[in-house]
DNA sequence: GCTTGATATGATGAGTTCATCAAGTCAGAA
DNA sequence: TTCTGACTTGATGAACTCATCATATCAAGC
């Protein structure tokens, strides 16, 4: 799934992305940003998702190498496998500062924008005309 | 009517990787880092992409608040909404660099790509994952 | 008006990812 | 050696994303 060796950049990079694009694996990183190295438990009571459901985004995590792992007697200890893990993280934080002040400046002052900032896809929000992402395509 | 405000910034911060999750915005990003502003026509030369694909592509972003576009005329330009986009690119390359070095030395394709420089304080402040104050970000 | 070039939107089937639950592994205790 | 706790893996239907093609809009000329 992620031998990315000879393809332009940014497959590769697009790839890494896909990695990120879930709320639980962003949740997990951003715990396992805060301190050196975190346990599974740690992270089921923190997150609140079953075992096998946190397991499976672990799963995904290690797979694009954003994670590493290893076992001490029963229990797993995961960490970041770099730093710069935390750094996209950080750097994602302060993009969404801007998107998420900008895009309310218009709303507030333009009235009803069909314009709609990360908002994910769904059934959610049914307000705005059929223009959400992933709505239809 | 968003109300992004009040989801946990993991859910809004993966929506945003969600975007960007997709070779062709990933391309289309990186060659509006590399010109203040870019018609479609163009794009489409260098993509290669059919009109109606790229501009699905384009429709996407939009929807995310990473690009901005205008009409002059019967042509459309358009530009990133926020430098910070280029700026999550270069970290997002960086650690490529990492990721991909530490399994193998075939970085020789990551030369062609355009070299965003970080704001001052940039995260780039490698070494130590950061431990943002307030963990819950 | 009508035509043409530039872009955008809609619809659809194929492929992918997710959440859930069942079953499996691995290590230490009894 | 069986049990139990801590994780991981497998299977499956629902939900989502994608590429493709058809259709629509918009601006400038004729």
């Amino acid at each position: 799934m992620i031998q990315q060796e000879q393809r332009p950049l940014y497959e590769i990079k697009a790839n890494l992305f896909k990695g990120l694009a879930h709320p639980y694996r962003i949740h997990i990183l951003e715990i396992l940003s805060s301190a050196p190295e975190t346990t599974v438990s740690e992270m089921i009571e923190v997150t609140g998702l079953e075992a096998s459901h946190l397991s499976q985004h672990l799963a995904v995590l290690r797979r694009y190498g954003l994670v590493t792992s290893d076992r001490r007697g029963s229990v797993v200890f995961y960490r970041l496998a770099f730093a710069q893990v935390a750094d996209l993280l950080f750097v994602a934080r302060q993009l969404l500062t801007e998107l998420l002040g900008s895009s309310s400046e218009q709303l507030s002052s333009l009235g009803d924008l069909p314009v709609i900032a990360l908002t994910p896809p769904g059934p959610t929000h049914s307000a705005q005309p059929a223009t959400q992402p992933g709505g239809g395509w």
